[in-house]
DNA sequence: GGATGAAATCGAAACGTTTCGATAGGCTTC
DNA sequence: GAAGCCTATCGAAACGTTTCGATTTCATCC
């Protein structure tokens, strides 16, 4: 269908790696040979094929971010970071989905060595088929998750800490009998943020009730029916720190549904501050993961490796407390 | 680095064609060879190079999705509607940018024909750059952009008709001094919700009054001050169309500020339906534009060009009106 | 046991580039 | 005017596959 370079050779009357010179801007051409290639390439409208020149190249100048799902949920400055940083260097990026695991574009993009390197932000693709791909020489950076394996580095927001901050930050504020609503048991983040939760608890001497721990798995719905738990058991606790924000935009939910006002009878904090957080009213106080340094520290160690830079297999990142309005502070 | 076919083969002690014939499952291999080829490449962590495979193939089995900015905002459900008809397609999906226009990622992918096809969903990618990319057995579908030219379609929302269809809803629950806050003059989904609007004044007699007629370039900042000055001039219509949600935003706020109350001495409505919308209190009575099925349509008509059926060249589909509680009913 | 035909295997060309090393002119320089 | 040098140009190989057509193998049948 459209011309090759061959074409465009012929047509200028040179040979074909003339051609290659003098469209690639090479500087062992006269100029005399090179605005006749060019001519006859913009006469042919000639397009290089990317594809044949990335083969003979044996790179491609882009990375890839794989996702669990193209359609959200969002990483908004996550990926930002990713893009700036990307561009900056030079390099394309292209982002794909894994929906579909060890058959997913995803999947086949790092397998098949489309790309020079991935950032990889998705659960449901095995640990055996990254370790598979992952070789010397093409750079694999995992993000919210853990992988051990010597080409293969990994980034994450400190969980734990942030966990800490937000659970002090009741703390101070004169909350002592605080709830924690969890996510689903086999998630990492969860029990990291857990942790610093009892951690904080313990450095202060409260205690932490059983029947205040209350699961809600991440979601709306769940931070709903928690809370809805939570009431009919009869006695409220000060404050609820759920586990993230969804859960507790459905607690919040209840509480509203039940008369029970937010800040002014119960505090509430999240994690991760998603956007709706802002849009409350009044805005929920949260905990803010450093996305865009996140994305971005990624992108940079991608470049690292392709440089033949050796960096360290493992990078936390610290968290931020975000105060807005579901947090009172009582008198004692 | 990585194991080609050919070491795959010089194990296995077959020729590398037929390597090939087993790698790909295609008939004519005997089972004991395939599975002395299977264990080679299983033996060498053979992974195919993509790219050469796509070279000879001269097919890539993927389309692209351009969007001019990866980290947003979000096409949430359109790219829900790209993706699933992808997929169900069997073809890979890709996102990438257009971040730097004519030298960006986007438009490599299209001129180097990185891919089998591509759907548009970016301003910043010139008319010549697509037209000179397009070509027969290259398929190019625009959205919520136009482009006449041969092979390349578009599909749109009928933003008209949206226009009309809030201005109605208005009408009928008894405004007839309405407001128009309008995005940039160069937008063409501006004018054409504009055209709505006016239609269906018209078609009710009602008259436009031009100091109702306000600029807010469909920021939120400019919606702020849209109606800061409409609150200025000193007589406050019954009613405000903002041109799109954000704009609605702003305009609520600089309301709210004012102490005039929505919906009670006020309505509003907007158009897009973005997520926020269904977060205020009350939540913003808006036009939603059918993002999936455009998606779907988009990718459909991809398949329909890959496969040599012809499509018309423009789709128009339908909006729909959001009620939710920023427009109240005035009794006459 | 040799002819027959299907099934399995092979060799080589091709996809469209890039790039290495070789060649051919055109200058200077003595 | 021959020797020597740049510089511009060329030819061919290579990247790693796929696929066509040819060749071999092998069981089958008379």
């Amino acid at each position: 269908m459209g011309a090759t370079i061959k074409d465009v050779a012929a047509l200028a009357g040179v040979a074909v790696s003339t051609a290659s010179y003098a469209l690639n801007g090479i500087g062992r051409v006269s100029t005399k040979t090179r605005d006749k290639v060019l001519d006859a390439a913009r006469q042919l409208n000639y397009q290089k094929n990317g594809i044949a020149s990335d083969l003979k190249r044996s790179r491609t100048n882009t990375i890839a971010l794989l996702l669990s799902d193209l359609s959200g949920p969002y990483y908004s400055s996550l990926i930002k970071g990713v893009q700036e940083v990307s561009l900056n260097n030079g390099y394309d990026l292209i982002a794909c989905s894994s929906i579909g695991g060890d058959s997913s574009t995803a999947v086949k993009f790092i397998k098949e060595k489309r790309v020079d390197g991935a950032i990889i932000l998705a659960h449901n693709i095995p640990d055996r088929t990254i370790m598979d791909s992952a070789r010397e020489g093409f750079p694999i950076v995992m993000l919210d998750r853990r992988l051990e394996h010597e080409s293969v580095c990994y980034v994450e927001a400190d969980h734990d800490k942030g966990g800490l901050l937000a659970t002090n930050y009741l703390i101070e504020n004169g909350h002592r009998r605080i709830a924690f609503v969890s996510g689903p048991a086999s998630s990492k983040h969860n029990k990291d943020r857990y942790n610093g939760f009892t951690r904080a608890m313990n450095d202060h001497g409260l205690t932490i009730e059983p029947r205040w721990n209350l699961i809600g798995n991440f979601t709306e719905e769940g931070g709903y029916r928690a809370v809805k738990l939570m009431i009919a058991q009869g006695d409220l606790p000060e404050a609820v720190f759920f586990a993230n924000d969804e859960m507790a935009l459905g607690g919040i939910t209840a509480l509203q549904e039940a008369g029970i006002r937010v800040p002014e009878d119960i505090s509430v904090i999240g994690f991760d501050d998603i956007v709706q957080a802002r849009f409350l009213n009044p805005g929920l106080t949260t905990v803010r993961q450093p996305d865009y340094e996140v994305g971005a520290l990624a992108v940079h160690l991608i470049f690292q490796i392709l440089k033949g830079e050796s960096v360290a297999q493992h990078y936390t990142l610290d968290t931020e407390l975000v105060i807005r309005g579901t947090v009172r502070s009582i008198q004692n």
